[in-house]
DNA sequence: GCCGGGCACTGAACCGGATAAGTGGATAGA
DNA sequence: TCTATCCACTTATCCGGTTCAGTGCCCGGC
């Protein structure tokens, strides 16, 4: 089947390519009776506009790119990007905006594509996760001019837009709260350490434990994956100096150290106490039911998407702080062992 | 910053943009010596291909395209999807594809994207899923002559490539399972009905159970959310006919039926067993772990994405099968109640 | 020494729209 | 009545590539 352009309606409805173009667009320059016979025809004839042309004229392509350097088969078991995703497309969806993503191997390789989509003129703008201390991306993005927004925190300097939320308020709340409970040892399981926000956490944990007087605060790196979070809960858990409880930076690795935990005979909440970071389904099925720190992160995502439509179309948009993560807390926290009498 | 051209590099190297464009495209014309120049320039002056232009003039968009017809904010909580999506781009990104999401809110807006793309030769295929019994999109899709691969099982007539498992083989399964347990009254818990892979399973269901002679096959339809499931299950077990065996149409709903079973003080799998149809970790995480039908499903995207290449590229690309759904038997299920002696 | 053929390249048309500049006719104001 | 203005269009150009039909030049063969 043959694709109608305008010069098929400009040939139907005995006028030229311009006026039908006019008639097309709503612009002035056409009589109503004219614009209205050109719209029946595009309509009868099934005319699309032909997205390549527009570009070509330097029409937006009504689509927001978004670059995820992970594998990408980890993407269906980690609920945080889901959940971001999905937010971030009922926005897009709500002004037919359509969002392009690619699965890149490592940071090169997403910088590539940010040129390339700016180059081919592809997306109108991009979500930007991830970031990192001294991220290179940053600089090419400004460089590009590419309309950008990027999803976590950002320095104080940047010029970029940014929606963020204040992890470091949301650890105190985690620690404080255990601090409560009688905890004076606790371990983080923390995700990779280059990235931005996993540097806030750890520097917002070191300062509260300090505060609160508990043991020196011990933070393991790990990748974020399951395996990763359950390796570290076993050398937690198997160290001379056992935590009475253990935060770790997602969901995933907390229910893989619950598990770590049951498997090496220790009880939950009785033994140690666990709190988990972003609050999915899977903190609610396992059991018990895991502490977490929750957040909307659909909302999250589509807050970020609509500052991006807003940056795109040009209109005032300055970084803003979303919801901070609260505590809900469930079956996996409790007093330490030691703590009967509430003493140190 | 202003993008260059090939007009640029043209300038540059001294010679003709039609040379410049064989020489980027390894086209025969140029000297060795010349193409070697203007790919130095290309590259020092950091030239992209502008993709509009090259597509005006035919060239392929490099993106595959699919329409997912629901509520976006569910997607982050339906494992097989964003399963099935991250398997897709796995496949995609090692060809270094990209993939268009868009959401839409019913069934003529999901044709109107194909419309759309189709006249902006926005993608050059396209993945469909969630077949449904007289789908409307097939002869649209067959008419545009839009690359096309269907995930989920099409008719022996279809003209269109699809990717399929055979889910009626899988039901066999869980019932001849069930069956041989001892289980004698076996409910189903279906997804929408007007889909066709729910038709097929209620179908087999349906023979299977009058092949073994059990009670007849009761199917409650649902919209497969945990909320319809739970509902479905909570009429289930109130009957007066209660199942001692539920078969679920997804995971979720099998999850949220072993939590009414809970409320309302059923132990499972001791008063009833439970199934669960796709076996993401929520299957393993719930207490006691569901006995499900497992597949792998980004597997399952990868070989609908490459497929979906194949026939892009005009490659000799026909229907496959997939792996069958295999059931993990787990705590969830074990011989009914009244069962003790295995008498009927 | 002339001709045919191939190589390396140029120039221009083309893809499908957007848009600035130009045109002819009707109308209004002086 | 003559000009200025506006309207409703047409014409032409542009966007940035691809591609086809030349074109000049060199080389080999007879």
């Amino acid at each position: 089947m043959k694709r109608p352009t305008i010069a098929d309606i400009a040939r139907l409805a005995g006028v030229s390519k311009g006026a039908v173009s006019y008639a097309l667009n709503g612009q002035p320059g056409v009589s109503e009776s004219t614009r209205r016979r050109v719209l029946a025809i595009a309509e009868e004839i099934g005319w699309n506009p032909n997205g390549a042309a527009r570009a070509l004229s330097g029409a937006p392509s009504h689509t927001v790119g978004m670059v995820l350097h992970r594998p990408a088969r980890i993407l269906g078991v980690e609920p945080f990007f889901m959940e971001l995703i999905s937010g971030v497309e009922a926005e897009l969806s709500a002004r037919s905006y359509a969002l392009t993503l690619q699965v890149v191997a490592d940071q090169p390789a997403e910088i590539a594509v940010y040129r390339r989509w700016w180059g081919e003129r592809r997306v109108d703008g991009v979500l930007v996760c991830d970031l990192r201390v001294d991220d290179p991306r940053i600089p090419v993005l400004s460089e590009l001019t590419l309309p950008t927004v990027v999803v976590g925190m950002l320095g104080e300097s940047a010029e970029l837009v940014s929606v963020w939320s204040d992890d470091a308020a949301a650890v105190v709340e985690a620690v404080e709260y255990l601090s409560a409970l009688g905890h004076r040892h606790i371990a983080r399981v923390g995700g990779l350490p280059e990235l931005r926000h996993t540097a806030a956490r750890t520097a917002a944990f070191e300062e509260v434990c300090r505060r609160l007087e508990v043991a020196p605060a011990l933070t393991i790196s790990t990748d974020y994956t399951g395996e990763d979070g359950a390796r570290a809960t076993r050398r937690l858990l198997s160290s001379p100096r056992r935590p009475t409880a253990i935060l770790y930076d997602n969901d995933v690795m907390a229910v893989a150290g619950l598990a770590v935990a049951h498997e090496m005979g220790f009880s939950v909440p009785a033994d140690v106490s666990l709190v988990a970071w972003d609050d999915s389904v899977l903190c609610q099925l396992v059991h018990p039911p895991l502490t977490a720190l929750s957040r909307d992160i659909p909302a999250y995502g589509g807050h970020a998407a609509r500052q991006l439509l807003d940056v795109i179309t040009g209109l005032p948009a300055s970084s803003v702080q979303d919801e901070t993560a609260h505590l809900i807390p469930r079956g996996s926290t409790a007093a330490p062992p030691s703590a009967t009498g509430r003493g140190a």
